[in-house]
DNA sequence: GTCAAACATGAGTAAAAACTCACATACTGG
DNA sequence: CCAGTATGTGAGTTTTTACTCATGTTTGAC
């Protein structure tokens, strides 16, 4: 605790075949717990014993606990960034709202897939200092989603997306959290919040 | 750790003013280190030193660190709770989107208003046991919401206020987190979507 | 004034968890 | 096969922090 919390925490990188399987099961682990346990239980002899490795080992990829953290969120936002990228060159061409519609269903699907991760990390994520990798991809998804309502001739993109994705992560997070299943219904209800937003009855 | 964890924690109730004061400052303490600190920097240690009260009798009132968490938390909530219902009685008798529109801005005022205290809060109140107390506020809330919603005929009024709910916190946050100040122009851009999700435009 | 109960103190305890290090084992190029 | 490097080990150190308790002080009823 002297200093150097300048980035949020790099790491070392594996070079045999082994090592690398050990750092996944690290970080597998990690997702494990947090699923399941909450931040709390994340603790690295915890990590280290539920990955099947020794605490010494994890210490030599990952200088701190925040470091594991901060990897399996920059994991989870590139994953997003990939599938939102996806998702737009794919609705390219389609008209706003159709496109809208498609997106809002990827964000249901994603946070389905992640088990809740997602929600975990996010709030993780604030109480760390910023990572400027994190923060490039974030740039990123806006900057796509911003492109993708400016050819749609929506006024202030970047304000757009930034509003449009929050809305549709606070409605899609709280339903799926309350044991909400019928995700077409909830699509078709963020669906309508969006579109207003976007003035699109 | 012989705690009972069947409630999330209660405490022991001040008789002279003087022991109010000490509770009082204990809380308020503790809010000054969540706003500032984030929740890592909440230790009870910091707090009672803060407060200006020794270690001891911070726990003759808390019985652990998490009972002056849910103490706040359910402070917050009734102050919450207090606003959305004097709210809600004001708008009575008026046009829906008059409503939303008022109780959109009266949340921002809120979020403005506890400095993001409720931010931290919300979040750390996923990591904790539930709350009967909280919860009954919390459905309270909702039907205050529900109420207003189903006098304007709206279907579905409990999945709508919860929805709405989440619509105005899910993007308020971030925005005003992200330092947005202008909030007239973020409250017109919620307007939008909350009427677009009631389908009136 | 007196006395019991309420309140306050803070050094000290114990447990948990982050992190180190000296040494062992596995791989890889030559 | 051999040297050198990468990788793996886990008992042990250190730090942090929640929480206790023996003791002292203040308050209020009588």
């Amino acid at each position: 605790m002297t200093h150097s919390d300048f980035v949020p925490k790099p790491k070392k990188t594996p070079r045999q075949a082994r090592a690398r399987a050990t750092y996944q099961a690290i970080l597998e682990a990690a997702a494990h717990i947090l699923e399941h346990g909450g931040p709390t239980a994340l603790t690295t002899n915890l990590v280290a014993e539920r990955a099947g490795v020794s605490i010494g080992s994890l210490y030599q990829y990952f200088p701190s606990k925040d470091a594991i953290i901060g990897e399996l969120i920059r994991d989870l936002r590139r994953e997003m960034r990939d599938d939102i990228l996806a998702m737009a060159q794919y609705v390219d061409g389609h008209p706003l709202d159709f496109a809208v519609r498609r997106m809002v269903r990827a964000a249901i699907h994603h946070h389905v897939h992640t088990h809740g991760r997602a929600d975990v990390l996010e709030r993780l994520e604030a109480h760390l200092p910023p990572d400027p990798d994190t923060q490039e991809i974030k740039v990123e998804i806006n900057r796509t989603v911003a492109g993708l309502l400016r050819k749609h001739g929506v006024e202030h993109p970047e304000l757009a997306a930034f509003d449009l994705t929050n809305l549709v992560i606070g409605m899609a997070h709280p339903a799926l959290h309350s044991g909400d299943t019928d995700f077409e219904t909830l699509a078709c209800r963020i669906d309508r919040a969006a579109l207003g937003y976007l003035g699109k009855t």
